[in-house]
RNA sequence: GGGGUCGUAGUUCAGCUGGUUAGAACGCAUGCCUGUCACGCAUGAGGUCGCGAGUUCGAGUCUCGUCGGCCCCGCCA
C-alpha cells in the first residue's frame, strides 16, 4: 500500500483567528460534532489546540461522503478560511471558519461509547476502559500538557540550582522495612529477584557519597500497597538529595521551586512556608498532615469536662481519658438530623461517637446528659460563640486526636476556601515509632534518617523520645514529600539498625554495601522526595491523581485498558523457575 | 483484611410496600431541512436489569454469595 501523501499542516484547528481571514489551509483532526442542515453542512473539527467549524457546501461534496462521516472520524480539510457572518463567542475560533474545499477520511470510528467532551457525565470504570478516548477530553489533555510543563519547569529549575539529574537502577533488592515489594524474578539466577523501587533512597544516598553533592530525578516508584484517590502502585517521584547544606537551604529550595511550579498556572505562592513540630500538629489539628484552610482546630477539654457531673465523662476520665472537641463556627443552628450524622460519621472514623453541645433557641442543650448551666458555663469561660456548635470526643489522648482530626476534616469541606494554597512544612517528627504488631522500634521515616545530635545520647535510654531531623511537605492536608538528614556515620547508622531489631548477619546481608560506602568519606547530606502526581493534582484542582496519570489501575490496582495483572504461559513460570501456588 | 456506596438500553439515570408489555433524556439508524453551533422536525431500532444461587404462585425490586467501579479504615519505612 502506497504511503499516504499528508499535506504539512500548517496550524491546528483551535489556532484559527480572524488574522488568518483570506488563507488556504490544511487542518487535520477528529469529528467533534456534526449539523446536517440539509444541503448545507457544519463540522466541528477538534485537533489538541481546539475547535474549528468545518462548512461544507452541498455544491462541494457528494453526499455519499458526508454519511461515511461521524463523530470522531478523522479527517484532513483543506479550504479557505472565512469570517463568519455570525461569530460564536464560546469559541476561540470562533470569528473565522473554514470553507471546505477538499475533505479526506484519514480514519473512520466505531460510534464511540462516549463523547470526549463529556468526562464527568460518564462512569470512571468506563473512562478506564476506554483510556485513549477518555483522553481526548479538553481537561484531560489539558492535565498533561501541564504535566509536561510542570516536568520542564522542575528540571530547568533544579539545573540552574546546580543538580544532575542521575538516574538509579528500576532492577534492585527488596528492602525487609517499608511497603511491599513488586518482585522481579531473575531468570538466571532462579529463586533470586529483583525489586522495582519503593524510592531510589539508597542510590541517591551513594550519589552524595560518590561527591555529586546535588542530585535530581524525576522518577517512577513502585510500592505493593492498597489504592486511594491519592495513592497508585506506580507513581512519580521528585527525588532530590543534597551534600554539605542544611534543612533551612533545602526547604528554601523547594519552597521556590513550588512558587516556580504554581506560576504555571498564574498561582502566586508566598514565601516562606509555615512551619509546625510534629508534637503541635498532633495537639490542634491529630494528624501530622493538616489542611490548615479550615478555620478551627482542637481544643482541649479535659479539665473543664471534670466539672459536668455526667457519669460517662467521669467514667472515662478515671479510666486516663482526655476530651478533645471541636468549636465549629456557625454550626449551632444544625438540625437533629445532621448531628445524627456527625455522631454516624464519628463511629465511621472508627471511633465510639461525638457528643454535641449548642445553644437552642430554648437554652442550652447536648447529646450529653449535663445540666444546662455546665454548658452555659463552658460557652461563657471558653468565650465561645452563641451559634457555635461544640463536638467532643473523650478516649486516650492519641485516638481522641486523631478521632477529632477526622472529623474536623470531614466537617470542615464546608469551610475550606477552595482557592487557598496552604503550605506547612511538619518538622520534628520522633525517630522511632513503637510497632505494637512486631513488638518492637520502627522508623517513622525511614531507616537512613538522622537523629538530632543532641539527641543521640538518649538513643540507648529513651529511644522515643529522640526527635529526628526529619519534615514533611504539606499542602493543603495532602503530604506532597518528606525527607529528612540522614546518617553518614558508621557507628550511628549500625547502631539505628540495631535498635530496629535488625539482627547483624541481616544488616550485613541488606546493607553491608551501604555501610561499607559510609567508610568512604560519606559527606553530610539530606534530602526529599516529593509527589509528582499530588502536585499536579494540586495544582490541577483535581480529586484524584487518576486524573494526572495517563493510565492509572483501579483502586483493585486492575488495568481496566488491558487487563493486567494476567496470567502468564507455562513455558515463561518455567524459564523463571517459578510455581504458582493454588 | 474490614466498613460504606454504586452496578437497569451505546451513555447518564428513573423504576414505590415484589405483580401483566422495564421507562426518560442523550446517543444511534432512516427520511426531511442552506447558517447551524446542545440545530430543528418525523419515524424507528436498541435491555441475559453485572453474574450465580435462594425465598416466593411471581424477583429489576427481598436474602445470601460472587465480580467490578468509587470513598474510607487497616496498610502505605
Amino acid at each position: 500500500m502506497a504511503e499516504e501523501k499528508l499535506l504539512k499542516r500548517g496550524i491546528y484547528c483551535g489556532e484559527l483567528r480572524q488574522e488568518h481571514e483570506g488563507e488556504i489551509v490544511t487542518v487535520y483532526g477528529w469529528v467533534n460534532s456534526m449539523r446536517l442542515l440539509g444541503g448545507l453542512t457544519f463540522i466541528d473539527l477538534r485537533d489538541r489546540e481546539g475547535l474549528l467549524q468545518v462548512v461544507v457546501n452541498e455544491t462541494f461534496a457528494a453526499p455519499a461522503l458526508l454519511k461515511e462521516i461521524g463523530k470522531e472520524t478523522v479527517l484532513t480539510v483543506s479550504g479557505r478560511v472565512v469570517k463568519r457572518a455570525k461569530p460564536n463567542p464560546d469559541l476561540p475560533s470562533g470569528q473565522v471558519e473554514l470553507v471546505a474545499e477538499r475533505i479526506d477520511i484519514l480514519a473512520s470510528s466505531a460510534v464511540p461509547p462516549f463523547v470526549p467532551e463529556g468526562r464527568g457525565a460518564v462512569s470512571e470504570e468506563l473512562r478506564f476502559k476506554y483510556r485513549y478516548l477518555d483522553l481526548r477530553n479538553p481537561g484531560m489533555q489539558r492535565n498533561f500538557r501541564m504535566r509536561s510543563q510542570a516536568n520542564l519547569r522542575v528540571r530547568n529549575f533544579l539545573d540552574r540550582e546546580g543538580f544532575l539529574d542521575i538516574e538509579t537502577p528500576m532492577l534492585s533488592n527488596a528492602t525487609p522495612e517499608g511497603a511491599r515489594d513488586y518482585l522481579v524474578p531473575s531468570r538466571i539466577y532462579k529463586g533470586k529477584f529483583f525489586a522495582l523501587p519503593q524510592s531510589p533512597q539508597q542510590f541517591k544516598q551513594l550519589l552524595m557519597v560518590s561527591g555529586f553533592e546535588r542530585y535530581f530525578q524525576i522518577t517512577r516508584c513502585f510500592r505493593d500497597e492498597d489504592l486511594r484517590a491519592d495513592r497508585q502502585p506506580e507513581f512519580t517521584q521528585i527525588d532530590i538529595e543534597m551534600s554539605f547544606a542544611g534543612a533551612d537551604e533545602l526547604f528554601a529550595i523547594i519552597e521556590r521551586l513550588m512558587r516556580e511550579v504554581f506560576a504555571l498556572r498564574g498561582i502566586e505562592v508566598s514565601l516562606p512556608f509555615r512551619r509546625l513540630p510534629y508534637r503541635e500538629a498532633m495537639e490542634k489539628y491529630g494528624t501530622d498532615k493538616p489542611d490548615l484552610r479550615i478555620p478551627f482546630q482542637i481544643e482541649d477539654f479535659t479539665a473543664a469536662a471534670a466539672a459536668w457531673g455526667s457519669d460517662l465523662i467521669n467514667g472515662a476520665l478515671e479510666r486516663g481519658a482526655k476530651v478533645k472537641g471541636l468549636v465549629i463556627p456557625g454550626a449551632g443552628g444544625w438540625s437533629r438530623k445532621q448531628l445524627d450524622e456527625v455522631n454516624e460519621t464519628a463511629r465511621k472514623l472508627g471511633g465510639k461517637g461525638a457528643i454535641w453541645m449548642r445553644r437552642a433557641e430554648d437554652g442550652f442543650k447536648s447529646s450529653l446528659k449535663i445540666a444546662p448551666y455546665a454548658i452555659a458555663a463552658l460557652y461563657e469561660e471558653r468565650k465561645i460563640a452563641a451559634d457555635a456548635l461544640v463536638l467532643l470526643v473523650a478516649d486516650a489522648e492519641l485516638p481522641a486526636l486523631i478521632l477529632a482530626g477526622r472529623l474536623r476534616e470531614h466537617l470542615g469541606r464546608d469551610f475550606q476556601d477552595k482557592k487557598r494554597l496552604e503550605f506547612l512544612w511538619v518538622t520534628d517528627f520522633p525517630l522511632f515509632f513503637y510497632n505494637e504488631e512486631e513488638k518492637r522500634l520502627d522508623s517513622n521515616h525511614h531507616p537512613f534518617t538522622a537523629p538530632r545530635p543532641e539527641d543521640i545520647p538518649l538513643l540507648d535510654s529513651q529511644p522515643l523520645a529522640v526527635q529526628a531531623i526529619a519534615y514533611d511537605l504539606v499542602l493543603n492536608g495532602v503530604e506532597l514529600g518528606g525527607g529528612s538528614r540522614r546518617i553518614h556515620e558508621l557507628a550511628l547508622q549500625k547502631k539505628v539498625f540495631q535498635l530496629l531489631g535488625l539482627e547483624d548477619r541481616e544488616i550485613e546481608k541488606r546493607f553491608g554495601f551501604f555501610l561499607n560506602a559510609l567508610n568512604y568519606g560519606a559527606p553530610p547530606h539530606l534530602g526529599i522526595a516529593l509527589g509528582f502526581d499530588r502536585l499536579l493534582m494540586l495544582l490541577l484542582g483535581e480529586d484524584s491523581i487518576r486524573e494526572v496519570i495517563a493510565f492509572p489501575k483501579t483502586t483493585s490496582s486492575l488495568c481496566l485498558l488491558t487487563g493486567s495483572p494476567s496470567t502468564v504461559s507455562q513455558r515463561q513460570l518455567d524459564e523463571l523457575g517459578i510455581t504458582v501456588k493454588k
